[in-house]
DNA sequence: TTGTATAGCTCCT
DNA sequence: GCTATACAA
């Protein structure tokens, strides 16, 4: 199974965010025992706890930022720094539990904390990849290829990427929630009959996702409807500037395309020929879509479609 | 039905 | 980061 290693990291680096927060070592020393920091003690306690219930573990790591999201990480970089003052105030104040949820809440999982946990890969001979750009996308690819039964993450974008198999909310003791898209059709609350794929990724996108704010008065009830009238992007636009109620950008025909683009061209690593290629390889409406932008860098650096 | 505000949670002992 | 809940629009 692939694992989103940064969910783990994150969860991990709770247990010490003051420390992390005040830059105080959280490594144990013993002359008899190799000790990790705590963050990633508790990493290697979840792999072990899978490689025990029979399952090989796959690591999946976040690699480089992605233009798109530049927007939403600033604003949560910046809401992570706020968090740290407030936090330092507290302790002055001597509110240490409060000042121990706002040091948690500004927890930035750096890169070399991420090597730290790599390092125990490699020694522990676990495996692992660095994803090019989002971890997502990549643990997505490796389960598109055969190459992991499911995915371990706490984030539903796995589900817009396409992916039909993902583990969420597992514990310690192994329980969690399998979410299976194959079983999409078997919801009771919404109809989801004849939806493909793509329909579903855009109703995402229309209900907001980290690279297209949503529309103020569009949740994930009235994407569905939209998406149910009509598949066809430029449609979809029209439809809600059809009704007044609705804010919509100039651009925003542009950012949407932009969004599902991203998702369906994401650049991930091709482990059997060792090369980067598109989560997605097709022909048609998508390279129609991406055809019509003349700058392709919202895809990364090195954008890779097929023509 | 949706947005906003608010509060609670992850760790470990 | 995510989730649940209440309440207003």
């Amino acid at each position: 199974m692939a694992v989103d290693a940064s969910c783990w990291l994150h969860t991990g680096a709770y247990s010490c965010a003051y420390e992390l927060a005040k830059g105080i070592p959280t490594r144990q020393y013993c002359k008899f025992a190799i000790y990790w920091p705590r963050y990633v003690e508790y990493c290697v306690k979840r792999i072990s706890q899978i490689i025990q219930a029979g399952v090989t573990p796959v690591l999946v790591f976040d690699g480089g930022r992605l233009p798109m999201k530049q927007n939403v990480e600033k604003a949560r970089a910046k809401s992570r720094s706020k968090n740290k003052e407030e936090a330092e105030k507290l302790v002055l104040e001597g509110n240490h539990d409060l000042a121990f949820k706002k040091f948690a809440e500004g927890i930035t999982i750096t890169a070399p904390m991420v090597y730290e946990l790599i390092k125990v890969c490699k020694e522990k001979k676990i495996e692992f990849f660095v994803a090019p750009y989002e971890a997502d996308a990549q643990m997505t690819y490796l389960y598109k290829e055969g190459y992991v039964a499911a995915i371990i993450t706490e984030d539903s974008d796995l589900l817009a990427f396409g992916c039909d198999r993902v583990l969420f909310k597992l514990d310690n003791e192994g329980y969690g929630y399998e979410i299976n898209m194959k079983n999409l059709e078997n919801a009771t609350e919404l109809n989801f009959a004849n939806f493909s794929k793509d329909m579903f990724l855009k109703m995402c996108i229309l209900g907001g996702c980290d690279y297209l704010p949503s529309i103020k008065g569009i949740g994930l009830k009235t994407a569905y409807k939209i998406v149910k009238e009509t598949t066809d992007i430029p449609e979809i636009v029209r439809i809600i500037k059809r009704d007044p109620k609705y804010p919509i950008t100039q651009t925003y025909q542009e950012d949407f395309t932009r969004a599902f683009l991203t998702f369906k061209f994401h650049t991930v690593y091709d482990f059997n020929n060792k090369t980067l290629t598109p989560l997605n390889k097709m022909q048609g409406t998508p390279y129609i879509e991406i055809s019509n932008f003349t700058d392709k860098s919202f895809l990364g650096p090195y954008p890779l479609y097929y023509q």
